[in-house]
RNA sequence: CGGAGUGUGGCGCAACUGGCUAGCGCGCAGCGUUUGGGACGCUGAGGUUGCAGGUUCGAGUCCUGUCACUCCGACCA
């Protein structure tokens, strides 16, 4: 390709609004532009690094043995009512209708839609494992877009699908691609932590996510330093150990408290005992108006996530201070206890402290040392909260928890029958009956993942391509072209590695300085910059350059196919 | 969805309390001089200041509404 004529220019400045590295260098590189909020075009640069991703992914499918297909962009709304799905993913789905009144949904992803294409073909025993997978544009209206191609609105995902006959076929299948996705994320040079997470709108019970480390990323996640195990936030177990152990219950007690003691910081003022000590309550309440009363230590947060899944709720919002009025409470003053109508949900640390302070706020009074399952009891009791850094971790019970942040690159759920049971996505066993699928969906974004490689690997010049997803093999760069005997031996130079099959950007502008064009070289960040000049003539040769390396070289024109191959073979 | 903020040629910005023909740099086009780490001179093209309405003799500037975009939070594959 000649560089005077590639579409999409490098440019000196960038929006100021752009945040993230992968953003600033994309753009100033000329890689992408935006049209609207998380929508985005990939320009010629920035496609071939895309379709370099394409190709590797498609390859590692193919040796694992998954089939490619592709089902349409446009899902009949039919599909999603089955699995109740268009009210989970609600406001994200984009919803449109066609000229015959048809209504479709912009597809976020396409469990349903796979699963009515598996119907398609009422498989047998003998056909499973069945295991598919589609390139296709996703949308989704996310709430707040960022990063550049980090998070978006429309994306092109890989989405892979697994049908298999019991559990075990499941695992066995399941595995094959989590090994595939790691051996990925290893071939696209990113470190990522497998984190087990909760599967969200998705469904079903299971999930991996694959995490590269980032610190401005919006995944939290905790890894146990002793048994290695990682958790998101939302499904991080929380380990709460007995803080009182030698302490004796004390009577229930009412006791005058001053009225300005609302909140633990006044507890705290007022007491002078650790934040644990006290009752916290936190009211909230579900898409019918259904009230709850989650109540944990002091010190602690409620995850809401954890919340949702325990009680079975797609949502929950918190609830106003007209709901509070209406409970015949304010806020400041729920009680741990005795409001009538309202669920209560405790956390299981609420076992682990004895003589608790708080739970029964009045005006002037408030109750002291309370215990729980004798001065009140829950139905409900539960893992309810956040773990937090340096807690211990609650499965090994050894090591210590460390926070991390990270950008989730791929995710891997186990899913069951979740589809298969609405939408009766079934096989014939040996028997002769018909049995639900279990079913796995296991995707990578292909704009994420180029952008993750650039917030990877970049330096305060520009991008610095890994070799086997750059978009040129050699940036090759004419300087002093207007001397017709050096722009001659740069045009056949660039003839020549293409005729050896590599990918050349020939720099040929004429009416640019050297500096300009180093510039850009180091932008656009290809591994290898050759450059043909008076100078380079003079010492016999060409410079040879690697994009992370500060030196070049001089080396002989007839060894620079050879080197370059060489440099692309490890 | 809550909080904060920003909209002025393709990009980055300026225009003080309302005041003259809305400026500057980059980029783009032409000519010339340059050419090893983002050169320089001259010339030129490109804007109904996001949109709608209002106040005023006069609005980029003030008011109202609206739209878009960004950042923080919540949420999320």
């Amino acid at each position: 390709m000649l560089y005077s004529r590639l579409f999409g220019k490098t440019q000196k400045t960038t929006p100021s609004d752009a945040a993230m590295p992968s953003h600033k260098l994309l753009y100033k590189a000329g890689f992408i532009r935006r049209f609207s909020t998380g929508r985005w075009s990939f320009l010629p640069l920035g496609m071939r690094v895309w379709k370099k991703i394409f190709e590797i992914i498609e390859q590692e499918m193919d040796a694992i043995g998954v089939q490619r297909l592709v089902v349409p962009t446009l899902h009949p709304l039919q599909i999603w009512e089955k699995t109740n799905r268009d009210k989970v993913f609600g406001e994200e789905i984009t919803v449109i209708e066609d000229h015959y009144g048809q209504t479709f949904i912009l597809g976020p992803t396409a469990e349903g839609m796979m699963a009515e294409l598996v119907k398609m073909f009422s498989p047998s025993y003998k056909d499973l494992p069945l295991e598919i997978y589609q390139f296709s544009s996703k949308f989704r209206d996310e709430k707040r877009p960022r990063g550049g191609l980090l998070r978006v609105r429309e994306f092109m995902m890989k989405d892979a699908y697994n049908f298999c006959a019991n559990e075990k076929q499941f695992e066995k299948s399941y595995q094959k691609f989590y090994d595939a996705y790691l051996r990925l994320a290893q071939t696209f040079g990113l470190k990522v932590t497998t984190v087990l997470a909760d599967s969200g709108a998705i469904g079903g019970a299971i999930s991996h996510e694959f995490i590269v480390d980032n610190e401005k990323g919006d995944d939290t996640y905790f890894v146990c330093d002793h048994c290695k195990q990682a958790w998101n936030q939302e499904k991080c177990p929380s380990y709460r150990p007995d803080l009182t152990p030698n302490e004796k219950e004390k009577d229930f007690k009412i006791i005058d408290q001053p009225q300005w003691v609302m909140t633990m910081e006044d507890n705290i003022k007022h007491y002078g005992q650790p934040t644990w000590h006290y009752l916290k309550n936190v009211v909230y309440k579900d898409h019918e108006g259904k009230i709850y009363i989650a109540s944990v230590r002091g010190d602690q947060d409620v995850n809401e996530t954890k919340l949702k899944r325990y009680l079975k709720l797609n949502h929950l919002d918190p609830a106003t201070d007209a709901d509070l009025e209406k409970m015949g409470t304010k806020h400041g003053y729920v009680h741990s206890w005795g409001i009538k109508s309202v669920t209560y949900v405790g956390d299981e640390g609420l076992t682990k402290v004895k003589n608790f302070i708080g739970g029964q706020k009045a005006d002037q009074t408030a109750s002291k040392t309370v215990n729980y399952g004798r001065d009140f009891k829950y139905d409900h009791l539960a893992d309810i909260v956040d773990a937090k850094d340096g807690d211990i971790c609650a499965i090994c019970k050894k090591g210590k928890l460390k926070e991390k942040k990270g950008i989730e690159w791929g995710h891997t759920f186990n899913i069951g029958h979740f589809y298969s049971k609405p939408q009766k996505c079934t096989f014939t066993n040996q028997k002769g009956q018909e049995k639900s699928l279990h079913m796995g969906s296991h995707g990578i974004g292909v704009g994420r993942s180029l952008a993750l490689v650039v917030e990877n690997y970049h330096d305060k010049n520009g991008i610095c391509w890994p070799k086997n997803l750059t978009p040129y093999h050699v940036h090759l760069l004419g300087l002093d072209l207007s001397d017709t005997k050096i722009k001659k031996d740069a045009e056949s130079l660039y003839k020549k590695l293409q005729k050896e099959g590599l990918e050349v950007l020939f720099d040929d502008r004429e009416d640019t300085t050297a500096g300009e064009k180093f510039a850009d070289a180091d932008l656009i960040g290809i591994p290898l910059r050759i450059l043909v000049s008076k100078r380079s003539i003079e010492n016999g040769g060409v410079e040879y350059k690697e994009r992370t390396k500060k030196e070049s070289k001089v080396i002989k024109k007839d060894k620079l196919v050879k080197t370059v191959k060489e440099f692309y073979k490890n």
